[in-house]
DNA sequence: AATTAGCTAGACCAGTCACTATAATTTTTT
DNA sequence: AAAAAATTATAGTGACTGGTCTAGCTAATT
């Protein structure tokens, strides 16, 4: 009757993560994370005692540390800043190629629905936010950029890419995104 | 009892079209918006018979016609784009110094958290998105710019002030938007 | 083996949800 | 003035919500 410690936290926070990170908050409910998750309802609240909320924080620090792997990943892949961002970007409009089987998103939905209601989910998206761009940061300051422009630059573009995350979802293809990438020689531009 | 023909109706839009994009299509319930509005239930689905979706396509719309109305007034200012652009990012930064009171913002939100599950609300979102989109693109060729450059800066311009939005309500602040709008300038450099 | 701790399982709760139904009131048309 | 149309007003509906409760099962400890 009981798996293995752990499984039930683990299942009922992946089916979590993805699916709040693809409807929003408000749209996903607990029954449909649990039917997802095979886990019952006495153990969401045994693993995750405040909640619904502490379920999405733990969610979107999750998905934070998800795309950090992702980005280090692409990050390792050529010197050239432009060319790694271009590459993580045209990784994500990938994923619009079978739009209706979307695993994950990151964690701008969640940012724009939950910022103003709570204030311990703004500052885990805060966290995720500010986790992605010091990776951009650090690159740009490896290969020779200017400090300051190197951080300010990295909230331009992870703007950018959420942005263009928004607007790809209305195209229902990943275009917005490939012009996205394309831009970043431009902002980049020595 | 009944006021003058259109006022609940008007009534409704309105606190809709706040509603819907200050918290988004799921976490606002129609009893909200009418005791927002001061109308009657019945008012409701009297005016909008096909119910909440209609109501937030309605309001989509009319976010639409607002934001084109700033986009047009700010563009008749200078006659450089840069500078329409980034007073039109500035303006919008500006309303983030009063977070708690935000009145309106653009329609990222609701696209981003309806386009998987609303067909009818995605086109809304997508034709505001285009409508915003060829104003950009029509000051970028009326100033000299290459008809396809202007046509996907406008895209990826569009992107990044939706981004940057999402971004300056994790930072609860209006600093994201204000990098946002200098970032401009690289991104039209002759 | 008995006890304790950890975890599962699912019934239950009060409240909210979008929507329906219909009588009543007001406005417009004839 | 009477009739028709437009609009208001509100009670009611079944489904769903996040959360509570508690008995029972399993695993770990004594």
């Amino acid at each position: 009757m009981m798996s293995s410690k752990n499984d039930s936290r683990e299942n009922i926070l992946s089916a979590a993560t993805r699916l709040f990170h693809i409807q929003g908050y408000h749209a996903t409910g607990l029954n449909q994370i649990l039917k997802e998750s095979g886990a019952p309802k006495g153990s969401l609240y045994y693993h995750f005692p405040n909640g619904k909320e502490q379920l999405a924080i733990e969610a979107v620090n999750m998905m934070a540390r998800l795309i950090e792997g992702e980005l280090r990943e692409h990050f390792s892949l050529f010197d050239d800043p432009v060319q790694c961002i271009q590459y993580h970007i045209q990784f994500i409009a990938k994923k619009f190629d079978d739009i209706e089987n979307l695993k994950s998103l990151p964690v701008g939905l969640m940012a724009a629905e939950t910022s103003l209601f709570s204030e311990p989910l703004r500052t885990a998206c805060l966290s995720a936010f500010e986790g992605w761009e010091k990776l951009y940061c650090d690159k740009l300051i490896q290969q020779g950029y200017e400090d300051t422009f190197a951080k300010e630059i990295s909230t331009v573009i992870n703007s950018m890419i959420e942005g263009a995350i928004t607007r790809s979802l209305a195209n229902k293809n990943g275009a917005p995104l490939y012009l996205a990438a394309e831009s970043i020689q431009l902002l980049l531009k020595k």
